[in-house]
DNA sequence: AGGTCATGCAGCCTA
DNA sequence: AGGCTGCATGACCTG
């Protein structure tokens, strides 16, 4: 299962390199990987046959405890999720596609100083059942046609289906193939 | 400096 | 007592 998981950075440096040549090469790698960690928060896999990406999480401790939440980004989820007037929040229907369970999780937020935390609550038994641990990714995609969502934990390579209205359930089968990495 | 977010934690609830 | 809810705190990031 670790083998799975990324690999540390190589670091590995060539000895006959001269020190300078050595530096640019390693700032241009930073650089490099900092765009694409960029990239992939705006939009790793962007509007895939109308699947738009809404954003990503990387899993923390605090998403896979016990207590069954997880803290979404805020930016993204104020300007890509339902926006929410009410801090009790709204109930979301997911559809695992693998297993046809349905999953309700509710989409809120908690005052925070002046602003807001986004979480998503009830997530414990998803967790569990596809055994998501910390550096674990969850995406989530928006069927822009049918105004619903997709959401998928990349480790697993799990596809979850997302949406507003429980009649459009059936849209992505093809997204698996993208996934698996 | 101000904002974000990972986690701490008080107080309520339930048993 | 122990778990859960709802927010508070503080480390860290960004501009």
């Amino acid at each position: 299962m670790d083998a799975m998981r990324p690999s540390a950075e190589n670091s590995e440096m060539d000895i006959d390199e001269p020190q300078f040549l050595h530096r640019i090469k390693m700032a241009d790698a930073k650089r490099a990987n900092a765009s694409a960690m960029a990239a992939d928060r705006t939009d790793p896999f962007q509007n895939v046959d109308g699947l738009k990406f809404v954003l990503q999480k990387e899993l923390r401790n605090s998403d896979v405890g016990s207590l069954g939440r997880i803290v979404l980004p805020k930016r993204e989820a104020e300007t890509r999720l339902p926006s929410l007037v009410a801090r009790g929040g709204i109930s979301l229907m997911m559809e695992d596609i693998h297993t046809k369970q349905v999953w309700a999780f509710k989409y809120r937020f908690w005052p925070n100083n002046k602003s807001r935390m986004y979480i998503l609550e009830n997530a414990g038994d998803f967790i569990k059942k596809h055994g998501l641990r910390p550096g674990d990714i969850i995406m989530i995609y928006k069927n822009e046609e049918k105004d619903s969502f997709v959401l998928l934990g990349l480790q697993k390579f799990l596809l979850i289906s997302y949406n507003i209205y429980p009649e459009a359930l059936n849209y992505h089968i093809l997204l698996i193939n993208l996934f698996v990495f």
